[in-house]
DNA sequence: ACAATTCCTCTCACGTTGAGATTAATTGGT
DNA sequence: ACCAATTAATCTCAACGTGAGAGGAATTGT
C-alpha cells in the first residue's frame, strides 16, 4: 500500500536533523550541529548551505574561541522567515499573539469578544484583529498560519465545530472557513483546553512530564489528556469530557460541582444563595458541607483520570480552580494513590490563562515546522528556552481594542 | 541528538516494504509487488533474491495467466523459517500455542496450571510444556521469541510482575528471566486483558474499528484500552483498572458489582446465597434488585470508558460476560449515548477465551517481525487472514497433560 | 614571517536506486 | 516445426546522496 520512491527521503530526514537542532532558536557552530546530528561535516555544510539558500538560516557572528586556528561562524534560524498566530477566543475575551518562526512573540491583544455577532461578522472581526498586528509589527514577513483555541466541541482535525456553549454561532465549518479565505492561509480550531495543555506542556513545569491531565475549571469544566506528549482529541472531541459523567445514585454530574456556573446554580438547588462559586471558598464554616461535596467531586475526578490514564501530573487551570488550597490539593492527591494505587501530582498551573494562547501558538508553530519537512521525531526532540518564550509573550507590545472601535496601544510593564 | 548515518537506510526501509507485503501469508508476484510497493522493478527483484538468500522467502508455483507471454513465478514468505509462542498463564487453565512465523498454530495444549508451584518450579514447567511442543511438531525450526499472558499488574516493559492477584510467586522478574534462560529466547509478558484486546484487534471483528475498549469479566474485572490500534500500558500497568473505582457515596468499588468472585460476597453482605454469580442471571424474578444493581454498575463503567476513550466498540470477555442478554447491553450502549454523546458499541467477544493467546502469538509475531526489520507502519499494513488463522488454533493438534505427569494427545474435531 | 591549529571547501569512491536495454520463457498463428 | 508477439526476469548504466579524505583559508602565538 505505501507507495514512495526512497531515493530523496535520506536528505529530507538530515535537513529535518539540522532544522530540529537549529529550532531551538540557539546559534551554533557548524561543528555543533555535526556533533548533535552525527552526520558528516560534508552533510552538514550541504545542508546548511541550502538551508542559507532558502534564508531559512543565517549566518551570525563569529564563535569566539581560545586557542589558535580558524574561527567559525555561527549559524541560527532565520526567526523572520515566517509568522504563526495563535488564539484564544473565550466566550468574554479574545487575546491574539502573533510570534515568529522560533516561536518568539512579536505582538499581542486582547480585547473583549463580540460575542452577539453572527458567526461571519465574528469571523471578519477576528481576522480585522490579526491583520491589524500582522501590518503592525510584521515586518512584510508572510504569515503561515494560524490556530485558533475555543470553548466547545471540535473534530479531531480541527476543521470543524461541533458545539460551543458560550459561542453557538461558529457551529459547523462557515466561521473556521470564512477566516482562512480572508486572511489566506490554512487555519484549524482546537478546543481551548486542549490548546492549554499543549501549552502547558511545551512552556510550562512538566518537565519531561508528558502524560499529564489538564482539568479546566472555570465557567464550565473541560479536561484535556496527554499521553506521552501526545494530546488525545478522540473522534468527535468528546474524549475526556468527564463533566458529562453522572454520580450514580444522584441527580448530579461531575460538572454540576466542579464549575463556577452549575456550582452556583447547584446551591440554590440546595437553599444557599452565592453570586460566585468562589464566595463558597471566603466562609468555609457556613458553606463546610458543600465545600466538602466539591472535595469529594474534584477527588473523585481525580480518582477516574488516574485510573483511565496514569498521568504523571494533574493540572488545574480556570479561575475556579484558584480557590482550592494547596494543601487540600496534596491530601486528595494522597488519598488517590491510597485508594487505587495511582501516584498523580495535583497541582495549579503555573502558565495561567496564557496557556491556552500558547499553547494555540505552539500548534501553530508545530504545523509550519511540518511544512518545513521536519519530522515528527525530530520535531519532539526541538528543546526550547521556555523561559524566554513566556518572558517575550509578557514584555512584547499590546493592543486592545475598546467596544466602540476606538483603538488603544500599551506597552505592558 | 538522533545520530544516525542514512546511506543503509532506504534499503531497509524498501525491505520492510516488501515483507510487509509477503507477511500477509499471500504467495503473489513479484509484478504485484511491484504494484503493491511503488519501488522499481529493479528494487523488488534484488530484495526478493536477498530474502530468498535468507530463505526468508522461497518460491512458489508458477502464476497461470493467459494471454502470451512468459508466466510470472510467485513468491512467498516462509512461515517455517521460525517459530514463535504464545501462552495464556491463567490462575486456572495454562493454554500455550506454537506458530510458525506466518501466525499459523502448529500445536497448543491445554493443561492445569501448577499453581501451588513455587516461581522456579512454575518456570520450569512452563519450559518443559513449550519445548514438548516445540520439540513435537517444531521440526528443527528455531523459536524466536515467547509471550506469557498473566492475570496481574505488569510493567510496559514485560519484564516485571507488579502484581499478580490470583499467581503470587511470579511477582518480580525472576519467573520471567528463568524462562528466558532455560529457553533461550526472549520472553516478555503482558496483562492478560491487554494481550486478549491485541488478539480481538488483529483476529477478531473489529473491522477497521481500532480504538476499543476490553472489558474482562471473570473472577476479577479487568481491563484494556487501545487507542489507534495502540493497547495503552502506562507506567505501572494500572491503567484502565477501574475495577479499583470507588462508588462515591457507596463502600463497594465497581469490581464488586462486576467480577464473579466480588459478586457472590456482595450478594452475602445482602443476605443472598449464591454459588456462583451466574447463577443470580438465571433467576431474575428472585434478584431483580440486585441484577439492576449490577446493571447500573456495568453502564456506569461503560460511561466512564466511553468518556475517557472514545472507543468504537467495547468489547466484553470472561466467563460472567456470558450472563449478560445482547438486548440489554444495547439498550446499555443506548442509554451511554443519550447520557454522554458518545456512541460506542457494547457487545460480546467473539473469539471467546481464544482472545488471550491469540494475543500472546500476535504480539511474539509482532516482536519477530521487528526483528526482521519491519517498520512499525509497514507492520501496521500487514493485513492478515483473520478466518485462517482461527480455523488453524481450532484444528491444530492439541495435547494435554493430566496433574500426575501422564500425557494425552488428541485432535479437536 | 612562520608554524600550528582549526574551519571550510573540494574531490572522489561507495552504495543504492530507477530507467532502459537485453535476454529468457511462453503462447498463438502459419 | 518455426516464427512473431508478448510478458517475465536479468543486465547495464547514469543519477544521486553520502562519508572520508585532501587541500585551501583563516586565525593565533612565537
Amino acid at each position: 500500500m505505501p507507495s514512495n520512491a526512497s531515493s530523496p527521503l535520506p536528505r529530507a530526514s538530515n535537513r529535518s536533523a539540522v532544522l530540529s537542532a537549529l529550532l531551538s532558536g540557539a546559534e551554533m557552530d557548524r561543528q555543533q550541529l555535526i556533533a548533535d546530528t552525527g552526520l558528516s561535516r560534508a552533510t552538514v555544510f550541504r545542508i546548511v548551505d541550502d538551508l542559507m539558500a532558502d534564508d531559512l538560516v543565517r549566518e551570525a557572528g563569529r564563535r569566539l574561541r581560545e586557542g589558535p586556528g580558524r574561527q567559525s561562524t555561527s549559524v541560527g534560524f532565520n526567526g523572520s522567515s515566517a509568522l504563526v498566530c495563535g488564539i484564544d477566543l473565550g466566550g468574554t475575551n479574545c487575546r491574539v499573539v502573533v510570534a515568529d518562526a522560533l516561536g518568539r512573540a512579536l505582538i499581542r491583544s486582547r480585547d473583549a469578544t463580540p460575542r452577539d455577532s453572527t458567526a461571519a461578522e465574528l469571523a471578519a472581526w477576528v481576522v480585522g484583529r490579526v491583520r491589524d498586528l500582522v501590518a503592525e509589527h510584521g515586518d512584510g514577513i508572510p504569515l503561515h498560519t494560524v490556530t485558533i483555541g475555543l470553548p466547545g466541541v471540535v473534530t479531531g482535525d480541527g476543521s470543524t465545530v461541533v458545539n460551543s456553549h458560550n459561542l453557538g454561532q461558529i457551529k459547523g465549518t462557515e466561521f473556521i472557513e470564512t477566516i482562512s479565505e480572508l486572511l489566506g492561509v490554512p487555519t484549524v480550531v482546537g478546543n481551548d483546553s486542549n490548546l492549554a495543555l499543549v501549552g502547558e506542556l511545551r512552556y510550562g513545569a512538566l518537565p519531561d512530564q508528558q502524560t499529564a491531565v489538564l482539568l479546566a475549571m472555570g465557567t464550565g469544566l473541560g479536561t484535556a489528556v496527554s499521553l506521552d506528549g501526545q494530546v488525545l482529541v478522540g473522534r468527535t472531541g468528546l474524549l475526556g469530557e468527564f463533566g458529562r459523567l453522572p454520580l450514580p445514585g444522584r441527580g448530579q454530574r461531575l460538572r454540576d460541582l466542579l464549575s463556577g456556573a452549575d456550582l452556583v446554580a447547584y446551591a440554590r438547588s440546595k437553599g444557599v444563595e452565592v453570586p460566585k462559586a468562589q464566595a463558597l471558598f471566603l466562609d468555609p464554616e457556613r458553606y463546610g458541607p458543600l465545600l466538602e461535596e466539591v472535595h469529594d467531586a474534584l477527588t473523585h475526578l481525580v480518582t477516574i483520570v488516574a485510573l483511565a490514564y496514569e498521568p504523571g501530573t494533574v493540572v488545574l487551570t480556570g479561575g475556579f480552580s484558584e480557590s482550592f488550597a494547596t494543601g487540600r490539593l496534596s491530601e486528595i492527591s494522597e488519598q488517590v494513590a491510597q485508594t487505587v494505587g495511582v501516584h498523580s501530582v495535583v497541582r495549579k498551573s503555573d502558565l495561567g490563562d496564557s496557556a491556552g494562547l500558547l499553547g494555540a501558538m505552539a500548534s501553530s508553530l508545530g504545523r509550519l515546522y511540518d511544512a518545513l519537512g521536519v519530522s515528527a521525531t525530530h520535531r519532539a526532540a526541538i528543546e526550547v528556552d521556555r523561559d524566554l518564550v513566556i518572558e517575550r509573550l509578557a514584555t512584547c507590545p499590546t493592543t486592545s481594542t475598546t467596544l466602540n472601535g476606538q483603538q488603544a496601544e500599551r506597552s505592558t510593564r
